[in-house]
DNA sequence: TCACGCCGTGTGAACGTGCACATCAGCACC
DNA sequence: GGTGCTGATGTGCACGTTCACACGGCGTGA
């Protein structure tokens, strides 16, 4: 009745022997189409590549992946990766790694314990990707990556101001002194720093560009407080600060905090920046559109990405494949971006 | 002077081989343990799995892949991916993948144009990726979808309300009715509802569930007036609609926009909500703290993208690999989920 | 005219893994 | 005591690609 039906299996991609056949060359002759190797015959090429069209042939990745031992793969490792600054630095990594003929794994680490963090470089290492991208800011996070001493060359987003890390970073601690500078400069001298938590890289920068400019400008400091990132936070951090109201202005680790902030003090019937002024960091969109407007630090995350993935790939793709943190010296530009200060209306001078 | 040295090439990773010489197996013994089969003495699999770590083996999946056709990899078809809400669907379903043991690869489709779309598409192909998590809204990525009609199972993360599509969705028609209907309720008339871009899916889904809601209550309805998500978009649409005062309320199809709008109310010196309510959609960890806190729909992301990943995988899982719109009728859960309105202090009566 | 080199192409063997099949010992069953 | 089954293991090949090498033809210089 039925016949035998040896189709059952579900049918294999065409492959490079099956545009040969069809070519009516050899596979070697397709593949060195496939890696336009330069001694071949215009028409062989182009019939070649007709037959690969025909037959909607795409070369198998996993098969040159096993044979070269290359996996044209780079991974991020992140945390944190839904706000704003690392998702626009993931965008950019991705685009110019895709640019790049590269590919691109993410790998979470947003737990503070080692474990979670060696787990997220495992599945990297996994992939066997081929250098990393480390956007995870906290300090345990290099830590790990230092025990682990492993044989693959990376790149960090932000200055970990370790000797032999290697980093491309915008620079924090410029910054922050930016922001201070400014509300010393409008007349304030009661100045708090609401900081980021204690082990991210960039909190602790961010941190000491405040404390330097306010010592190097003879203002007198008061100890910072630190928050988590939220401005939740924010919030209640302000509603605690302003039972002694012995400043003027807030400098805050990120938008967010400031957010927080000006809603705090706000609710206590004080007015931004009529009582106390506010800067942020970061500049995220919506701080223009904060009430007030949000003075603040704008950094360009996404040219950090694009930057990181250039210098990735230039340390991958040289045929002497080092390992360990890459060496930028090569390349043209400098090691870190230079952030701006965007003055809006969340600050002024003091009350008289 | 200075030896052959035959050690210059790179050498390669330990493989299945090594191990097995080592422990004095058969690969295929090696193999059996990595795949755990049940017939294997307990102690010849301990041994093996000594020497692997020994060896600090880890498995090659470029010839897993090759050898099974199977890439155990994901795409992920996304646009506006650092925004808040994608990027966290994106991160749910990074999570989730790697607990089913499933790589995520994503490709960005931002350009409009059916090139872009289609590029991302191609680089997903290129990867050989089992399927597909759609998070690109627009209306033109599925058209693109569709007619490329690959031979691939893939979810939506947002309902199409095309026949044959697949999705998984929050319910975005009810979410825009319980907005609407939390302003009809109180005493408002004159309602605005300022949309997202006609050509994104949700934009057009919210708007249907903004103009259902006022005809069933019998409120006359202005035409929508069409954004671009962004708060600088809110902020002048908000200009431009105070040259006419006839509304007492907007709902906004995003937190972003509605951050503009009461940014320009409050620049035309009126009060929110005093003289204008305004409502969000989506529900930013920001929204709380927005002056006036913002009454807003919140919608979960990454429980969305969590649910997307176990349909996707049950289907590529499943030994008969069907293509197209996923199937979701084995499973359980419904197909979406029900957003909820967070009431907060930027709506209220109008004035008398 | 012959040796040599280069261009264009073909041949066969890897790469690391899983699968189909074979093998062998041990045990139960009649 | 043969037969058949099951558990534990081994053998060889296939997957799709690149690499090393080989080969014929043609041009060139001595």
């Amino acid at each position: 009745m039925n016949e035998p039906s040896a189709e059952a299996k579900r049918p294999r991609a065409p492959s490079i022997r099956d545009v040969a056949k069809l070519a009516g060359v050899s596979h070697q002759t397709v593949s060195r189409v496939l890696n336009n190797h330069p001694s071949i015959r215009d028409e062989t090429k182009a019939r070649v590549l007709e037959v690969m069209g025909e037959l909607n042939y795409r070369p198998n990745r996993a098969a040159r992946a096993l044979v070269t031992s290359r996996s044209r793969a780079i991974g991020v490792l992140t945390s944190s990766r839904s706000e704003y600054g690392p998702a626009s630095s993931i965008k950019a990594i991705e685009e110019a790694a895709l640019l790049h003929g590269y590919l691109v794994v993410t790998a979470n680490a947003d737990g503070t314990d080692r474990a979670s963090i060696a787990r997220a470089i495992t599945h990297l290492l996994d992939q066997a990707v081929e250098g990393m991208v480390v956007i995870a800011p906290q300090v345990r996070v290099f830590d790990t990556l230092h025990e682990l001493n492993l044989d693959l060359p990376y790149v960090t987003l932000q200055s970990t101001g370790r000797q032999g890390d290697h980093s491309l970073s915008v620079d924090q601690i410029e910054g922050a002194r930016l922001a201070t500078r400014h509300l010393i400069e409008l007349g304030h001298r009661g100045i708090y720093h609401l900081a980021g938590p204690q082990d991210w890289v960039e909190a602790e920068a961010r941190m000491e560009g405040f404390l330097r400019e306010m010592s190097d400008q003879d203002v007198p400091t008061t100890a910072p407080i630190l928050g988590d990132w939220t401005a939740e936070f924010g919030y209640y951090a302000g509603l605690e600060l302003l039972r002694v109201r012995d400043f003027t202005a807030i400098f805050s680790s990120n938008d967010q905090m400031a957010l927080g902030l000006i809603h705090a003090i706000r609710d206590a019937g004080l007015d931004v920046p009529g009582d106390i002024s506010v800067v942020g960091f970061d500049d995220i969109p919506e701080a223009a559109h904060f009430w007030p407007p949000l003075t603040t630090v704008r950094q360009d995350f996404a040219e950090l990405g694009r930057r990181c993935v250039a210098l990735l790939v230039s340390a991958v793709d040289d045929d002497a494949p080092g390992s360990g943190p890459v060496a930028e010296s090569a390349l043209e530009w400098p090691g870190s971006l230079l952030p701006t200060l965007v003055v809006r209306r969340s600050t002024g001078p003091p009350p008289a």
